[in-house]
RNA sequence: GGGCAAGUGGCCUAACCUGGAUAUGGCAACAGCCUCCUAAGCUGUAGGUUGGGGGUUCGAAUCCCCUCUUGCCCGCCA
């Protein structure tokens, strides 16, 4: 993209001569910016004060000693105080096309920066499958790993599994003494049973009947307590065990993950840092320092006042009474461990994580880490009927959602009757990509800060701004390239004059720099809108221009849908969705 | 009580970090467009005091203060 860089520099080198001409101070700053109306605009308020005349005046003036053509400025314009530079098309359109056909599905991916970047999300407690609630966090940190390595840093993706603590306890005492029979009965007593056949869908209910059977049982609740006192000892065999029924867990919760495209790289347990002594070590790391202090009754804290933690409690716990690690304890000797083999460190968190990480980062910075965790916050999905509870009934499970979306744009192909030449197969395969790009897409296409309130009719959404128009478009490309058969690729701009046609492959060139947005502010939804606008751009470009039937420049329109097809293919890959060839 | 985040046409949303022109798209509504490359599409119409109030600025959706509403948090839970 080198045309657009040169054309800015021209524009920028242009108005810095006349404003020197003007007698202007040299240090007087330009600000650029791409509006809709114009390839560049150089608004003038700043330099009004300094020459002592209106911005209107200033403008017109400045227009007035630019002489165009002039490089790659094809024409210059004032308005409103703005100066306007429209780019000569030919080159820019060239340039993109021939990077584009060059560089292929490589295409906005940037050479390698041996960065190290580890993304953590998901991280779910293994006692439950998936719910919507909590999607927002693997498609986040998916999207935002993919772009990462886009980016050429060298990525990994990790899941943080939680299997220490009452929760997992109890679930693995609930799969070792819960009767098949017992698990019947509380099916039957369900309001609306969960009929989900997977592992994650089932142990739930040995879940809620050892919930219900410790309740009020003491000799129980001393077994569980035994059990738990065993784990923090760190009895080998008690923790494997809950490693075990942990495992199984997961196994149902990664096949969900699977089913939307999401695979994490690395699996790393917290039962680890009990077993190898590194939660002990953060322990005697933190009674050292200053702001370490001790409860009447032997619990360890740090306090935190000093470090901007506010509310009626600012003191941090790191060991109970009894001298066992907490949850936060074990979390500080994960990120050292994350720490020690990546540059970057990103944790996807709810926003019920914001304190947590908070102190956390404090707490690193007492231990004496030099580095920091990103965190990459989102705001729950709630239903209209508040907020998701598996034990109220109020959930939509991730799996239920991708069936119905997947049975949904199953019915769409068939009832467009799309599917003439297509096997069984084939038609389930492209469902399930448009199903599940849609659900990625709805939620993906929201900044992750914004509260959420899922709506099945929106979920479902297949048109205007989904992941269905995105794949559509990529599809029409596709059918195109296939009906023109061999072509010779033609890359000259002077045959792609079209408004349509510039347009397009202006979008195109955007490509990179969305990458670098996103790298820099992790900002995953820009990714959505941008493919939104390409996709934009390539149907008014489809309607109003023919390829097949264009004559003279129809190998240069079908390299600028080739090109459309690679970024796009780029942008859904970006986005883990599918792109089909047909749909 | 304190902290953090969000509030944008009937509904959802972009731009906010880094202040710039007439506030981006979509859904729903209305009116058009398939003898032509996939109508999951395209074109047009209508719909806005960016929650409210103050301030900074030549200029505020954007920055600051106040206020209201909503969400999240303030465990020797994970």
């Amino acid at each position: 993209m080198k045309v657009q860089e040169e054309f800015e520099r021209e524009c920028e080198e242009a108005v810095l001569a006349a404003l020197a001409e003007m007698g202007a101070p040299a240090d007087l700053k330009i600000v650029k910016e791409i509006p809709d109306n114009a390839d560049l605009a150089i608004p003038c308020f700043t330099m009004s004060k300094a020459l002592r005349m209106p911005p209107v005046a200033v403008a017109e003036k400045i227009a007035g000693m630019i002489e165009t053509p002039r490089g790659l400025i094809s024409s210059l314009s004032a308005l409103n105080g703005y100066l306007n530079f429209t780019v000569d098309s030919v080159p820019l359109v060239s340039d993109v096309l021939e990077e584009v056909s060059a560089r292929k599905e490589d295409f906005g991916k940037s050479p390698e920066t041996g960065i190290r970047v580890n993304v953590e999300h998901t991280s779910t407690n293994p006692t439950g499958p998936v719910h919507v609630g909590r999607a927002r966090n693997p498609i986040i940190g998916d999207t935002l790993a993919r772009c990462l390595r886009m980016r050429g840093h060298d990525v990994t993706t990790e899941y943080y599994v939680n299997d220490v603590g009452k929760q997992v306890v109890m679930m693995s005492w609930g799969v070792a003494h819960v009767t098949p029979e017992e698990v019947r009965r509380e099916i039957e007593e369900t309001e609306k049973p969960d009929e989900n056949p997977k592992v994650d869908h089932r142990l739930v209910y040995n879940y809620r009947v050892a919930t219900k059977k410790i309740h009020n049982n003491p000799p129980m609740e001393e077994e569980i307590a035994q059990m738990l006192r065993k784990f923090e000892a760190g009895d080998a065999e008690t923790i494997d065990y809950v490693k075990k029924v942990a495992e199984t867990m997961l196994g149902g919760i990664n096949a969900t993950l699977a089913d939307i495209n999401v695979h994490l790289d690395r699996y790393t347990w917290e039962s680890e840092f009990i077993k190898n002594g590194a939660a002990k070590d953060i322990v005697e790391r933190l009674k050292a320092s200053k702001y370490a202090g001790q409860e009447e009754d032997g619990a360890w804290y740090v306090d935190l006042k000093d470090f901007g933690i506010h509310g009626k409690n600012t003191k941090f716990t790191f060991t109970r009474s009894d001298g066992t690690t907490l949850y936060t304890t074990r979390d500080l000797a994960y990120h050292e461990d994350k720490f020690s083999r990546s540059d970057r460190v990103i944790d996807v968190l709810g926003e019920d994580q914001k304190l947590g990480s908070q102190q956390l980062v404090s707490a690193l910075q007492i231990m004496g880490e030099e580095k920091k965790p990103e965190p990459l916050f989102y705001a729950f999905v709630s239903l209209p009927e508040g907020r998701m509870s598996t034990r109220k009934g109020v959930v939509v499970y991730l799996d239920d959602l991708v069936d119905e979306a997947t049975d949904r744009a199953y019915k769409a192909i068939v009832d467009g009757n799309k599917c003439k030449d297509m096997t069984e197969e084939e038609i389930m395969g492209i469902a399930r990509d448009i199903g599940v790009g849609a659900v990625r897409y709805n939620i993906v296409r929201v900044g992750a800060d914004k509260q959420l309130v899922f709506k099945w009719e929106d979920a479902l959404s297949f048109d205007g701004n989904s992941g269905p128009y995105l794949q559509y478009v990529h599809a029409r490309a596709c059918s195109i390239l296939r009906k023109a058969g061999d072509f010779a690729r033609d890359t000259d701009g002077s045959k792609l004059t079209d408004e349509y046609e510039v347009k397009l492959a202006k979008v195109l060139s955007r490509f990179e720099s969305v990458l670098a947005d996103i790298d820099a502010t992790k900002r995953v939804n820009m990714m959505p809108a941008y493919g939104h606008d390409v996709a934009a751009a390539f149907n008014q470009f489809y309607a109003q221009v023919p390829v097949l039937q264009a004559g003279a420049s129809r190998d240069a329109r079908l390299t600028l849908v080739e090109c459309t097809k690679y970024v796009l293919g780029n942008v859904l890959w970006c986005l883990g969705m599918g792109a089909p060839e047909a749909m």
